[in-house]
DNA sequence: AGTTAATTGATATGTTATAACATTGCATTT
DNA sequence: AAATGCAATGTTATAACATATCAATTAACT
């Protein structure tokens, strides 16, 4: 019921496998150079960190690089074993530490319905994030569609409730996993 | 940080304690006879088994008035330890059972973002939930507001992705717990 | 009553997250 | 260099949420 898993790392189940290096590349989002991906966010992170005087350690790096391996939500635990095997022993608070700085920082996201982890696209801009989730590959992509934080934000406020965030997931089939009509 | 908890049965903390009863009526839905929200779900609720050749079973009852006892999302674990204190021995599973069967009835929603389960206002209607959550007294109520989901649908369908279900949580603060201006 | 299927009970375990306290490492002061 | 302060990390234990498995019971139907 609400226990879902989070792929470990490597090609989860139902992932299809196109071509993907050691982590899946993203499929859906094109065929890309996924290391860019991995290095933009490290760089503009260490940017923002600077900015902010935020420090980004070693191992709030490395799990920032672990959260952005790839496109599909990560698992708290899936971080840990590869730290552990990384450095050896290690423990769920160093893990949950470090995810909760990268959340405040905003690098990345909480995926509630997958109690998972993503890299935020767009770090600065301050925004609650809107996923579409594909339940065939396990990737995710982050929209920011403000007619849809506009809608909500309407409705709440005619409602009369003072809206602090928004957690808007969407579940699916991306192109690349669903039998599209007009599309191989 | 993705570890929140869900009120005990009673007062949860945090809770304005306006003239609750037993369990909190919920003031933001208006000083209403809670009793008659409790009946209303179960007669519906056993109507529609009734129409659908779906058991009710004294269990799976019990468990839906107690997650209509407040309009405050209740935990799975809180359900056990009522069911416990009424008839002694009680296993996560019988609960989990009986929430799973309500689900799957459109009976009850679950909020992803705080693991807990509420009554489903309109029944009958096949609809994703959207809540309004308030983190000052703990209470929700749904929503249904076709510009959003509408909102969604389109921006889902421009991505090529195939929506199944949406999950639109909004955190913030009800009528009556934010210090609003034009009103007490 | 006998058969079958759905439901519930019971035990064990898996998964996700935090509390509480000790230690390390680095910067600043003395 | 020693003392101090503080953020970050390590360590241990446990809380909170959820499921797998198999046995026992109950309901529905013949």
């Amino acid at each position: 019921m609400g226990g879902k898993q989070v792929g470990k790392t490597g090609s989860g189940p139902g992932a299809p496998t196109r071509g993907a290096p050691t982590f899946g590349a993203t499929p859906w989002v094109g065929g890309h150079d996924h290391q860019h991906c991995i290095d933009d966010a490290l760089g503009n992170a260490a940017t923002l960190c600077q900015q902010r005087g935020a420090r980004l350690t070693r191992l709030r790096r490395r799990v920032l690089g672990l959260v952005w391996q790839s496109h599909r939500p990560i698992g708290a635990y899936d971080i840990l074993d590869v730290l552990r095997a990384e450095q050896g022993r290690a423990a769920p608070p160093t893990v949950y530490r470090a995810l909760e700085f990268l959340l405040e920082q905003g690098f990345i996201h909480r995926i509630e319905s997958l109690n998972a982890y993503m890299g935020c696209s767009g770090p600065g801009a301050n925004h609650g994030g809107q996923f579409l989730i594909c339940t065939g590959c396990g990737e995710a992509v982050e929209l920011n569609d403000r007619r849809i934080s506009q809608a909500i934000g309407e409705s709440a406020e005619a409602a009369g409730f003072q809206l602090k965030s928004q957690i808007i997931e969407v579940v699916g089939l991306c192109p690349l996993c669903h039998p599209a009509e007009g599309q191989g």
